[in-house]
RNA sequence: GGCCAGGUGGCAGAGUGGUUAUGCUGCGGCCUGCAAAGCCGUCUACGCCGGUUCGAUUCCGACCCUGGCCUCCA
């Protein structure tokens, strides 16, 4: 059987699910829009990363080859201004957002594409597609700016379903007077000081933002990808942009195949967004709850779907792994030590093969932690433990050694004194004294202990209700 | 105004033309000195109105409502 065989995305372009079929199985390549690094990364910056970081671990299991890029988009009139309002260079902002966002991915388990291409470093390449597409016909040079013909393109619109000659109607493009038609965007415009530019045949510059992807796809994926990816909001312009720009630099050649667009992370049901101010900060959340909570959380809606982050929302997850790992902890002490599996269940695979349908992979993963649970013997513990950190592994959870994870972050306790008391207890227990045992097991409460008495011994975790 | 999603049980969230999603919570039980943890059981779910059908939450049409894009945005 051949798992590559039934993987199904939905694709933005067509609207509709499709099996997926690569290129060059040999060779498949996504890219997927990455931050612009002028501030820290919110909860909905992590969802595409999330979701794009799973499909490549999907994809990578299917083929022998996946090439991942994901870019930074390290110059941007937000990382001028940043820059400008703190008396630094931009390489400044630049460098400590996209360090603060390496290290946020890599607590929600987000591991590092093939290729991380920053737009700053393909300055030549982007003055070389310019220079083509002026060279045929799709761009003009305006008062010091070049910008894209979007009436040269005849597949304008394809992906978003707009229509060039309807685009007036909203009324809300921007209109300047050197425009030929008021859709048309900016490839390459004029800098000042203290602006960032380069030199181009245009006069001193920086490159528009639609660019970057069009070229640094391009150079290091080829000139037509397999998979495009990013946020819903990115459909336009962003993405039909890159689609004019890449597909008018080719010659018609197709830019990417199938384009995967992630929903929203809301806030009470409303979109989280930067200019709404209603943004949660990753590097905060991680400080109330483990990178793993918020990858399940993530991961506990399909990807297209708006996702509405809660403490509540938040608080139950904390509760699902918890015992989850708790199950893990008691099967390994058991019938353990467990080994991931080869591979997940096939049930599993299959909801991720499903336009990754994670609710339901992760709606099996608990059912094997249930089988896990009422497993009877080694053998089946064995299975369905190896299933469970194969799934794991797959989807980026139960990273973490049960024991410590129960714990949970035992800084600022007294382990020696967990120890002691627990002794006491269980003496107080053996002489009957349970008056005096309950009430050591109420004093480690109120320090946000709660123990649980097994077979022969006692051991403890992290109290689920913290003020 | 144009375009695009979506309305599922107390909550979150999959899915299906007729059969148990899953998780959290509540309730009952097993276990326990009592708890905790785990397990088992359980709570008249599919926005509204028509239509197709032997049968629709699942297909078709209308309607109502919510959110998003059309400007930077994951």
């Amino acid at each position: 059987m051949n798992q590559a065989e039934s993987l199904v995305l939905y694709n933005t372009l067509k609207r509709e699910k499709q099996v997926f079929v690569p290129q060059d199985p040999e060779r498949v390549t996504l890219y997927a829009c990455g931050p612009t690094v002028y501030n820290q990364a919110h909860i909905g910056n992590a969802r595409p990363a999330v979701i794009f970081d799973l499909l490549f671990k999907l994809l990578s299991r299917l083929y022998p080859k996946v090439v991942y890029a994901r870019n930074i988009t390290d110059v941007d009139d937000k990382i001028n201004a940043a820059a400008a309002e703190q008396n630094v260079t931009i390489d400044v902002i630049a460098n400590r957002y996209s360090d603060a966002y390496h290290t946020d991915m890599a607590a929600l388990g987000v591991g590092l594409p093939s290729i991380e291409p920053r737009a700053t470093d393909h300055i030549p390449q982007m003055i070389d597609m310019i220079e083509r597409l002026v060279a045929n016909g799709h761009a003009y040079e305006a008062e010091g700016h070049v910008l894209f013909a979007i009436e040269s393109f005849a597949g304008y619109g394809a992906l978003s379903g707009r229509d060039t000659g309807e685009m007036l109607a909203g009324a809300r493009v921007g209109v300047v007077d050197f425009k030929r038609h008021p859709g048309d965007f900016v490839l390459w415009k004029p800098s000042v000081e203290p602006q960032p530019g380069w030199d181009s045949p245009w006069g001193w510059g920086r490159p528009g933002w639609h660019l970057e992807c069009s070229v640094m796809s391009e150079t290091h994926l080829g000139e037509t990808i397999d998979i495009h990816g990013g946020g819903q909001d990115l459909v336009f312009p962003h993405h039909e942009n890159e689609i004019a720009q890449s597909v008018c630099a080719h010659g018609g050649k197709v830019f990417a195949r199938y384009w995967m667009h992630n929903g929203f992370v809301t806030c009470k049901r409303r979109k989280m967004s930067k200019s709404l101010g209603n943004t949660l900060v990753v590097s905060e959340l991680l400080k109330q709850a483990n990178g793993e909570v918020l990858r399940y959380l993530l991961l506990s809606a399909q990807y297209r779907q708006p996702l509405d982050w809660s403490e509540e929302a938040l608080t139950r997850v904390q509760r699902t792994l918890d015992r989850v790992y708790g199950v893990l902890r008691d099967a390994a002490a058991k019938y353990g030590p467990f080994q991931a599996a080869q591979s997940p269940g096939d049930k599993f695979m299959a909801a991720l093969l499903d336009d990754l349908n994670t609710p339901d992979a992760l709606a099996e993963l608990n059912s094997e932690a249930r089988r896990l649970a009422n497993a009877d013997d080694a053998d089946a513990a064995r299975q369905s433990a190896g299933a469970l950190l194969a799934a794991g592994e797959l989807i980026g959870l139960f990273r973490e050694d049960p024991a410590s994870w129960l714990a949970g972050d035992t800084e600022g306790l007294d382990d020696a004194l967990i120890d002691q008391l627990i002794v006491e207890r269980n003496t107080a227990r053996k002489e009957r004294n349970f008056a005096r045992a309950d009430e050591i097991r109420d004093q480690l409460q109120a320090m946000g202990i709660t123990l649980e008495d097994v077979a022969d011994s006692t051991r403890w975790r992290r109290a689920s209700e913290q003020g």
